[in-house]
DNA sequence: ATAATATTTAACTATTTGGTTAAATCTATT
DNA sequence: AATAGATTTAACCAAATAGTTAAATATTAT
């Protein structure tokens, strides 16, 4: 492991806990068991640092918002498989959405130049949302809003995430019982999304 | 309107957009058309302005999740009556919950702190879950889990207030567009749950 | 072994930001 | 008019933080 990749974990680490503004450079340099001057030896600022930070954390999430992998599967499956990759990555990277909603939401002009930039594509719905439609036509699944359904599903599966420490004091649970709640989750929503667009 | 309410005013719309660790003493100072000394002069410090906008961000939240009015109304009546006002409360205050959940998940200590020495009662969902508890005994709704089907009706609320700048970039959507979606959602999301609880 | 590169050290500068102060000015009340 | 309180001004201090530098040392590749 090179010393640039074990300054990128530690200060992926960093600002996805704290968001850019609540991070410092001394807690990276801490993180990673090395001294400030080095990060900016690899680093020039921590602007820079933070914009690669960001842009590999956007990257995590594109590839399972672009799962469209079996392309001939039937819309029921691409959700359910859609609905389990999503909450595996979110179980692998609980501080992710957090991060990225609020760091666009701080200035979305400098994230999506940033995209842009890097020449980053967006991750795309498009396939999806075509699927969706077609098969609501067709009579396979009732008439819903393709955006709506997947705004739906993301919803259900990321805010338990996002809200974890809101949800764990509103329900007075500690972290393993809420951990336990979010694991049963996958499947709850699954069931839960199937009921709405199956016909009965 | 006095000066001090007009400080809190300015000071609320400044952390609720950045965060405490992004909002700068300045911005407040600017936002309320004053300068910084008055700030001073009114409040001690950073720390106890912001402690007086959590407190009163976090209240703003409270009745809302208490919302248990008409004790008797049927189940089904008081999750329409909450999915209703809990989106007003949405519309009206959409930097709300991202700001409260940050801040809590940031330094969930401090923040608890401050809520107890307020003497400031947790929103309590303990009856509502009751109701639902009995409802579903009685076979008036089908055989749910109370925390989850509220914490699917919180996810499905909020969580688009909460990505909108993420909804809007990877939808592709205006501000104008995505403020339509979610005005309709009140009523889908209310089918929605209802569909789910209802008996078929 | 030599040279190039990586890393440490420690002191330093510049900038941002929170916070203070004292004097002057404005405003409302008596 | 006199007074007290509210507000401005502008300069200032102190602390935190980003960023720099140069020299010393360690590591690796040739």
């Amino acid at each position: 492991m090179t010393t640039e990749s074990k300054i990128i974990e530690a200060a992926k680490k960093v600002f996805l806990r704290k968001g850019y503004s609540g991070a410092r450079m001394q807690d990276i340099a801490d993180e990673v068991g090395m001294n400030k001057a080095l990060l900016h030896y690899y680093f020039r600022n921590k602007e820079s640092l933070f914009r690669m930070i960001f842009l590999e954390s956007f990257k995590t999430m594109t590839p399972v918002m672009n799962n469209m992998i079996s392309e001939n599967s039937p819309v029921v499956d691409k959700i359910k498989t859609f609905i389990s990759i999503y909450s595996e990555m979110l179980q692998n990277n609980p501080y992710l959405p957090l991060f990225l909603i609020n760091e666009l939401a701080q200035d979305p002009e400098r994230i999506t130049s940033a995209l842009l930039q890097n020449g980053e594509g967006l991750p795309d719905f498009g396939l999806f949302m075509d699927k969706i439609h077609e098969a609501s036509e067709r009579g396979e699944i009732n008439k819903v809003d393709p955006m709506s359904i997947i705004i739906n599903i993301i919803s259900l599966c990321v805010y338990p995430y996002v809200a974890k420490p809101m949800m764990t004091l509103l329900f007075k649970k500690d972290e393993f019982e809420y951990n336990a709640f979010l694991s049963q989750r996958k499947a709850e929503i699954t069931n839960l999304i199937l009921k709405i667009i199956e016909i009965q």
